[in-house]
DNA sequence: CATAAAGTCTGTAGCTACTACAGGGTCAAG
DNA sequence: CTTGACCCTGTAGTAGCTACAGACTTTATG
């Protein structure tokens, strides 16, 4: 395959900055890739295919080590994919408590916007901070 | 004023964890407390009401400098309240984007969960990465 | 052809908000 | 007097990058 991408080129290929990609490569996300005679990384398309499925699995919100088995298994398309499964469904619920725990946030903060006092000693952010429960 | 809790105490009456008490020292979030003669600290009543004081503002999300102008305003109630109303209603637009993220998400997995194919081949979650868009 | 700008390289430090030791000292109970 | 619980400092680790420093090469411009 060609193998026309230098690491900039690939940043822009594949929407993941510059700094990330040799980081990826680092831990280990990433295969090393040839260099030209001076050194220079080169990539070819199946490097924008990889890290743009590391992007949508971020994006997702899957963390590393997730997206490494994930990759295996995207590269393993015969293996049984009850691992990936079980990765959707635990993460799928992860997501779910964060939701509930920021819409639980965002109830308390909508009850505290627009205060009406003109100091801080009746402002309803500090009050709700200083008092004895939270999130009541 | 009786100091009469040691550190372990603190953390038991105010919620956290004692590690976190002398990191947010350092960071001076909180006062340098008095010592005794071997070195302990020794804190008052005042310091498990600014702790919790923290413990809430993080709970709801504040980031810690945030807390540390909240602490300043709280400390001074004839100021105006103005920078907490901000502080508060920025905050909640940041956690109101949260959600929405959160729960773009939540639908995108919703979907890809419950694969019914037995092998990574046709598997929803790696075929939703391959793709070429994501989230749609 | 010279030079300047843009790209690349490695390696390290910084970010947030903690948490987890290691290796030591101190205090109270039995 | 020993055991265990508590406390001390300081450092390193966590996740996932991002931002340099300082050096090199390549490309564009005058």
């Amino acid at each position: 395959m060609l193998e026309k991408y230098t690491i900039g080129a690939l940043s822009k290929a594949s929407g993941v900055n510059l700094e990330t990609i040799r980081y990826y490569e680092k831990i280990n996300l990433l295969n090393n890739p040839s260099r030209s005679v001076n050194g220079y990384r080169h990539y070819d398309e199946s490097a924008i295919k990889r890290l743009r499925f590391v992007r949508r699995g971020r994006e997702l919100g899957f963390g590393i080590a997730e997206i490494k088995t994930l990759l295996e298994l995207a590269d393993h398309p015969e293996h049984p994919c009850k691992e990936a499964d079980q990765l959707a469904q635990a993460h799928l619920t992860e997501v779910e408590t964060k939701i509930k725990d920021l819409q639980a946030m965002q109830e308390v903060l909508t009850k505290i916007v627009a205060c009406q006092s003109h100091t801080a000693e009746h402002c309803r952010l500090i009050e709700t901070l200083d008092q004895r429960s939270c999130c009541t």
